[in-house]
DNA sequence: CTATAACTCTCAA
DNA sequence: CTAACGTTGAGAGTTATAG
């Protein structure tokens, strides 16, 4: 019955922390892709009042003035962190789902007999210890309380030591516990359910739990309604244990410059059909359609405005990564426009199956090249990605993503560990 | 008219 | 010096379209 959500406290900046301790105590943000906006805050940040999402170029006054440091993300070390911190906790469950690059929920039936908060202040040490990341844990009856919970922890309500347990509330603490919590703090509460909810006087989460399911399905959705019936620690939903196959996958990237010609645009196209159909054969499937495209910069609003995208069936569901780019290529050349500033471009795999049981085309003559992507696939685990790849993703690669203030990958590459004199 | 495809909106990390 | 604003995935609900 009992469920455990285990967080890491600003993951991505505890990841740097863990390899440079004198960002510890210090003002860090780290950037997304292309160095643009924060995707994650320090504490001391966070009190700066920088929001989630900020762009560098809006608080770099702000980062002047207190010394803020700023890092591009270094996904290879997060996931690497990652996975260490997910190993250690599935020592503390059998049944452990994945849910996100720094958290995990852990079901907790059978453990009546332990004392939950004891068996979480354990995770706490051990990951703290091995892996070097800070995490709080929570603690409930169905997923979006253990949810609501790890909030709590988080904000050390409710008494919380880095672990708020909420079965251990009585149904008057639990009462006044949520309703001094906003309502959009709740997993699947975004901000226009928030304001749709208030318009009918529902602030706090302690008012949704009290709200009528059969009102809320009809004046919302099943999703809201499910919301509030796990409020209520009636679960709706359950822990999934193994991560299901995704039903499409997605490659796209802003530029790192505007682009202007084909040229370039074809080798960022035909990079990002690498990476998503290296992802399509790690989950062995095949896709059935191919999605291409390209887009000026919405931000920059006087500027001329272009974005068009292209979805390609393919005669034959494929995996090869060759035959996606000249199906994705032939795309891009359908849409390219001439005069315009590219700010990104993407691709999506779509109409995934099961590689094993392919449907094949009466008519299609294509051959698969299953044994050249078995190769480069596995070139590209040992070597890298783009270690072996088509000649279409390009040499010069002017187009590339900005990572101007990235950290060395301290786990993932030996030769940039940083050597002790 | 129904079934499905295509598209839009919302949410999450 | 200036300009500079993420990525990936899911699900529900709505609209368009085919038969």
């Amino acid at each position: 019955m009992p469920i455990a959500l285990i967080d890491g406290n600003n993951f991505y900046v505890s990841c740097e922390r863990v390899f440079n301790p004198k960002l510890e105590g210090r003002p860090v943000v780290v950037l997304s892709n292309n160095d643009g906006c924060a995707v994650a805050r320090s504490n001391e940040v966070k009190a700066l009042g920088v929001k989630m999402g900020t762009p560098w170029f809006q608080m770099q006054d702000l980062a002047r003035q207190h010394g803020i440091t700023a890092l591009s993300s270094n996904y290879a070390l997060y996931a690497d962190m990652s996975n260490r911190m997910m190993s250690v906790l599935s020592q503390y469950s059998p049944d452990q789902e994945i849910y996100s690059i720094d958290e995990c929920f852990l079901g907790l039936d059978g453990f009546e007999n332990y004392d939950l908060v004891i068996h979480a202040q354990a995770m706490r040490s051990q990951v703290r210890r091995w892996v070097g990341i800070p995490v709080c844990v929570g603690i409930a009856e169905t997923k979006t309380l253990s949810k609501l919970a790890n909030h709590c922890a988080k904000k050390s309500l409710a008494g919380a030591d880095g672990v708020c347990d909420l079965t251990r509330l009585s149904e008057t603490e639990r009462s006044r516990l949520l309703a001094t919590i906003e309502v959009g703090e709740v997993w699947g509460i975004g901000p226009r359910l928030s304001k749709q909810l208030a318009d009918r006087g529902i602030h706090s989460v302690e008012a949704l739990r009290r709200a009528d399911p059969k009102t809320i399905r009809r004046e919302f959705s099943v999703v809201v309604e499910r919301t509030v019936l796990e409020l209520n620690a009636i679960p709706c939903l359950s822990i999934e244990n193994v991560a299901s196959a995704k039903q499409q996958i997605m490659s796209s990237r802003s530029l790192g410059n505007y682009v202007y010609d084909l040229a370039p645009l074809k080798e960022a196209v035909a990079t990002y059909v690498a990476i998503a159909a290296e992802k399509l054969r790690a989950q062995g499937s095949v896709a059935g359609m191919i999605q291409v495209y390209i887009r000026t910069n919405p931000h920059k609003e006087d500027c001329p405005q272009y974005s068009k995208g292209l979805t390609i069936p393919l005669p034959e569901p494929s995996g090869d990564t060759l035959y996606l780019t000249r199906a994705a290529l032939w795309g891009l050349r359908r849409i390219y426009r001439p005069g315009f500033a590219y700010q990104k471009a993407g691709i999506v795999l779509m109409n995934l199956s099961d590689a094993t049981n392919k449907q094949a085309s009466l008519f299609c003559t294509h051959r698969e090249n299953d044994r050249l992507m078995e190769v480069i696939d596995r070139a590209n685990a040992i070597w890298g990605r783009g270690t072996l790849r088509s000649a279409a993703t390009g040499v010069s690669k002017s187009w590339v993503m900005k990572r101007e203030k990235m950290s060395p990958q301290y786990t993932t590459h030996w030769e940039q560990l940083p050597v002790a004199i």
